[in-house]
DNA sequence: CACAAATGTATTGTCCGACAATCCTAATAT
DNA sequence: ATATTAGGATTGTCGGACAATACATTTGTG
């Protein structure tokens, strides 16, 4: 039988510029931090031209696997969960994700969160919760941007305590999501402040009390509310977010 | 008072290169499926040259929005929540997730997507279901590989048949994320056929009968299964994934 | 006429060289 | 010792060049 060759590999050049680099920080000879030879420097070492090794630099650069440090080096740097966040909650508005559809997985996933967090909440996650209760308790009951990003950030401290970095990521995606369409939720719901802060203290009470069912019950309460205010406001929740 | 400038825009070229063509995707100038002028055109209408044109296109390239089609044209995508799922799996890895947070966030979001899905699954989603089963069912009860492969379809068929890409882009990440790990426990667990077949037959049989709360309980206990596989097959929940 | 082969053309991939802008480092001056 | 200045290293941008490839058109052959 005649010898048989394997398909050659055909990826441009600036590709494969690419897959090295990024697989020398997968397989940990680049570690978090560390920094990747100039331009010149990897011409010689791939054997390349820099117009090649800066398209490979740029590929790498969007996948948030490096970046610009000082002296304008590149650092290799490991994704952190919010920026995963940010991109996937990006390329789902791109992909023409809905209210709707952003809205009830919000409502699937943090009452669970709630009940998670009632488990394992540090005093310390707790204590910012409170904060942002506080916070909320002194904003104007007609401070509706006020009131928004406190009630954004009282998820997001939520998420944070959870101390899963999988978990993290996905609440966050959702945070970002909906920021936007609760401004125009709570712009038009009467009592909006105090029922969002009912419902805030009425959850802390729960994790206090690492109390699980009531920490979920009181969450799918304030996200019940959070949905009456979507019909209220007469949001269209086949409409695409962003 | 003097008049205030506001502070100059001192990005890159490459860098407003891409901002300027994912600004028109964005806005919907240019449509999914659209052809993006050769790269000589772009330089013309940019005014730049054709390198820094170049390394604009690459960042926009991994970021889903474009890439090249027939006639090795850039051809406008919106992200699938498939490569949503991938990218955000890809960053999860790399940015050192564990096998423990990623089970743990699994074990979160499939009973309540079983929940919801017993309200609303099509025949058809359902019809996917049981041919999954059934070829669980028609396998090898040694064959581990058929086993995972049929145990991960399984969740992907339930996660596509919610409707929701949101949910569906999520959860799609869990499975690519678990897919790995799955073959190292299946392949130790005695009985791991013969266990699946009967959770994927209950949480059927619970979706048929739009029973909810069943097909919750059904899918805690399938991955409650899956979880004591771990501890058998003495699977290190903290190291990372991938 | 239909279909295959050859040709031409447009477009991308890669290379080279050059220079300005920026930042870091180190020598110098006060 | 601190501030300033000069120098060097590195990135950002430019321009042009050519090979490789894919597409469109023409040409040749049955």
């Amino acid at each position: 039988m005649t010898h048989k060759f394997k398909t050659l590999d055909r990826a441009p050049v600036y590709v494969k510029v690419c897959n090295a680099i990024e697989e020398d920080i997968l397989s940990g000879v680049l570690k978090e931090g560390a920094l990747l030879p100039t331009e010149a420097e990897l011409c010689v070492q791939f054997g390349v031209t820099r117009s090649s090794v800066r398209e490979g630099i740029r590929l790498l650069q969007q996948s948030g696997l490096v970046e610009r440090g000082a002296a304008k080096r590149l650092v290799v740097k490991s994704p952190k969960a919010s920026e995963i966040a940010e991109t996937a909650s990006r390329s789902m508005a791109l992909g023409g994700a809905t209210f709707g559809e952003v809205f009830e997985t919000l409502a699937m996933l943090y009452p669970e969160a709630a009940r998670i967090a009632a488990g394992r909440l540090s005093d310390d996650a707790l204590g910012a919760l409170c904060d942002v209760r506080d916070g909320l308790r002194d904003a104007a009951p007609d401070a509706a941007d006020e009131i928004v990003g406190y009630a954004v950030e009282f998820f997001q401290q939520l998420a944070n305590g959870l101390d899963n970095r999988v978990m993290l990521a996905m609440l966050q995606s959702l945070n970002l999501m909906i920021g936007a369409s609760l401004r125009l939720v709570i712009d038009q719901t009467p009592n909006a402040h105090e029922r969002i802060l009912g419902a805030q203290t009425e959850i802390i009470e729960a994790l206090k009390n690492r109390d699980e069912a009531q920490a979920r019950a009181w969450m799918m309460k304030h996200i019940e509310d959070l949905r009456r205010g979507y019909v209220v406001a007469k949001v269209n929740l086949d409409a695409r977010i962003l």
